[in-house]
DNA sequence: ACCTTGACCCTAC
DNA sequence: AGTAGGGCCAAGG
């Protein structure tokens, strides 16, 4: 509840649900999103850019199980530390999160 | 109210 | 694999 202020409740709620996610399991932005029951992976992508800093915002990853743009290298060091199933991939960044799994979701 | 930005998503080439 | 285009939403100027 309610130590989080600034701009809209969107953002606070995004952060909750973000500091809900136990340490080795992810969420995808459209996911967490769609808690609040509407599409907006990049309004979920923006809120980590703006107050990411006070969440783990590693453990929020894109769709198919894609680190984040720009921080995958952090991001993966975030996972193995917190063991975080991972997959090696043919993407750039030559890795992937096992969604089957680390996906994980809000009761 | 309008326009631009952004750590997104999906499909197509 | 990479690029391109269109579509979704929220915040800020």
């Amino acid at each position: 509840m309610a130590v989080f202020e600034r701009s809209g409740e969107y953002s606070e709620q995004v952060l909750e649900i973000v500091a809900q996610i136990p340490a080795g399991r992810v969420m995808t932005y459209g996911d967490v999103a769609w808690v609040f029951g509407r599409p907006g992976a990049r309004a979920v992508g923006m809120v980590m850019r703006y107050r990411g800093s006070e969440v783990a915002w590693w453990r929020v990853i894109r769709a198919g199980g894609h680190p984040p743009t720009g921080h995958a290298d952090v991001a993966r060091t975030h996972y193995e530390a917190e063991g975080t199933p991972l997959l090696p991939a043919d993407t750039p960044e030559g890795y992937r999160i096992d969604l089957r799994q680390a996906a994980w979701s809000p009761e």
